[in-house]
RNA sequence: GGCCCCGUUGUGUAGCGGCCUAGCACGCCGCCCUCUCAAGGCGGUAGCGCGGGUUCGAAUCCCGUCGGGGCUACCA
């Protein structure tokens, strides 16, 4: 085993190129556009781990070009969720840098010049067609069997003709005039790519309204912000030679200089039926998870194995462990299926080491959303949760399924409701006996305790009354905790308190008269 | 339709020509532990899409094929 931690690498060679590892600089740039979705957070952790990696930088960079789908509601929950998760950018939104603005909405001169460049220098040039033409040409290629793309139409048009569409009122947009040849790139991930000029279509890069689009203004700015490496999703591989096209234009016309930056395309991250994540999809909100209670550990940890391995038969590891391991050229190039059975086990094995006051710490937000802890919680509140936080920590896989494991500890006396179910299997005639007896012999202890407790009812009905640990406390597990699945019951009960312990069986007894 | 990418158990992966009678994790099944449920322990289930090459030797390299996915906007 060589080290791949010190020194320089083959891989390092070829990912890095002649960029000192210091200079590395990769970007997040999401659109806010509804909630952020776990194949984007994704995407932002392989690039933080990236910069991390090589000591480089992490810039994020908003791309709020499309007014009619972008909301500030957006903005504001993509900066909290990168917050909350711990991917911390070194140049953006709120924190600065040298190359801001860092919303795309407060750089529009930038664009707007160099569209203006490119039109001047040849390199881009004004499209008369109609959508309509343009769909009706498209849709006769396709049926010819040809590529559908953009067929060239308005990119030698004379002075005269552009006079007359503009004499017909035609609106013009910009498009790339892209080169008769093959682009070729190295992908990190995937090896060469390459496509034919046949399948490069001169794209649009300001609409007819004068609106730069994603086409212009996301390789403007990763040429403009010194971007050395792009990594992202697989969906915008087949854009990245159009890309390149107008990086090799902004090199020409001096706008920007360095070397063109090296992509590595992430697979997908795909939903049930093997399709990419889509945003519509509720399982592809970030928000979903952190409601039910993920840890950032967790769902980072599992994210992270979405399309990586940090090797060795080894699958839990810190994000410190992952920026330090991270190795871009390991990434898998296959789509991979998100497992939410997979992510709750690996959340599950953070959870449980959780110190005992963090849990607690973490579990409070979760109990209040249900109404069973004050805003804030008082002192007694705090001091029970403590007490109980360890007899549920190894029972739960996220926060959330705290309201349900511990929701009887909370409930007001008036509030506390049994589980229909759970009552109707459990409290029948025949267990009306076995409250009586757990009844009585609580009743005589002299010590409130769960060893106590645990004596008494085991003399009371193990022995008492000849019946199996099961059978013996499942009702007062029921009547106590209102549940079939409850934290231990000794525990349970002495945390509960005497008072209110005895009260609840009381409060069973008639039940079990109800099912006879 | 066209272009591009991808193809190891149900899922995520390890594997980078011999160490593979294919390892690990989740899931699933069974057993143990046990006041329920978990956690933990033990065991089991299931995979290199297919066909050709190259090679003494292929999950690993090449070609084809089939299958899946992405893109194909005056969205990003």
């Amino acid at each position: 085993m060589v080290s791949v931690t010190d020194g320089v690498n083959s891989s390092d060679a070829f990912v890095l190129g002649d960029v000192a590892p210091k200079d590395v600089r990769v970007r997040f740039c999401p659109s806010p556009t509804g909630n952020p979705h776990v194949g984007l957070i994704r995407s932002a952790l392989y690039n933080w781990a990236f910069a991390r990696h090589y000591g480089g930088t992490f810039v994020f960079r908003i791309e709020d070009t499309d007014a009619s789908r972008d909301s500030e509601e957006s903005y504001e929950a993509l900066l909290a969720s990168l917050r909350w998760l711990g991917l911390t950018w070194d140049e953006g939104p709120e924190v600065g840098g040298d190359a801001g603005p860092y919303r795309q909405s407060q750089r529009r001169e930038l664009y707007d010049d160099v569209a203006r460049k490119l039109a001047e220098a040849g390199k881009a040039y004004p499209c008369y067609c109609t959508t309509a033409e343009l769909e009706e040409r498209r849709e006769a290629a396709r049926a010819a069997g040809k590529p559908s793309g953009y067929d060239g139409h308005c990119r030698s048009l004379t002075p005269e003709q552009i006079a007359a569409f503009q004499a017909e009122g035609r609106e013009s947009v910009l498009r790339m005039r892209t080169p008769d040849e093959t682009v070729r790139f190295t992908d990190l991930i995937r090896g060469e790519i390459s496509v034919d000029q046949d399948n490069l279509f001169d794209y649009v890069l300001v609409r007819a309204n004068g609106h730069p689009l994603y086409t212009l203004v996301n390789p403007v700015d990763d040429a403009l912000m010194g971007i050395t490496h792009v990594l992202r999703g697989e969906d915008l591989l087949s854009s990245t030679p159009r890309q390149l096209v107008l990086h090799e234009a902004l090199r020409d016309l001096g706008i920007a200089s360095g070397p063109l930056p090296r992509f590595g395309h992430l697979p997908l991250v795909t939903g049930e039926g093997g399709k990419k994540l889509s945003k519509r999809e509720p399982e592809s909100s970030l928000q979903l998870y952190l409601d039910r209670g993920f840890l950032r550990e967790g769902l980072l940890n599992y994210l992270a194995l979405l399309g990586w391995a940090i090797g060795e038969d080894r699958e839990v590891f810190s994000m410190e462990e992952m920026a330090e391991a991270f190795d871009i050229t390991r990434v898998n190039s296959n789509a991979a299926r998100f497992d939410l059975k997979k992510a709750e086990a690996i959340n599950g094995i953070w959870l449980r080491r959780l110190p005992v006051e963090e849990l607690a710490e973490r579990m409070v937000p979760h109990l209040q959303d249900a109404g069973l802890l004050e805003h804030p919680p008082t002192p007694e509140s705090v001091e029970v949760l403590r007490a109980a936080t360890p007899l549920v920590q190894e029972r739960m896989a996220v926060l959330d399924e705290s309201v349900g494991m511990l929701g009887f500890l909370f409930a007001a006396d008036d509030a506390f409701q049994l589980d229909a179910g759970d009552a109707a299997k459990v409290l029948t005639a025949d267990a009306r006996s076995v409250l009586e007896a757990a009844r009585s012999a609580l009743g005589e202890l002299e010590t409130w305790a769960t060893e106590p407790i645990q004596d008494a009812l085991k003399a009371a009905l193990v022995e008492g009354l000849g019946l199996k640990p099961r059978l013996a406390f499942g009702p007062v597990r029921v009547a106590v905790t209102g549940r079939r699945v409850s934290p231990p019951l000794f525990e349970s009960m002495e945390l509960l308190g005497r008072e209110r312990t005895l009260a609840r069986i009381d409060a069973a007894l008639p039940l079990t008269d109800a099912k006879a």
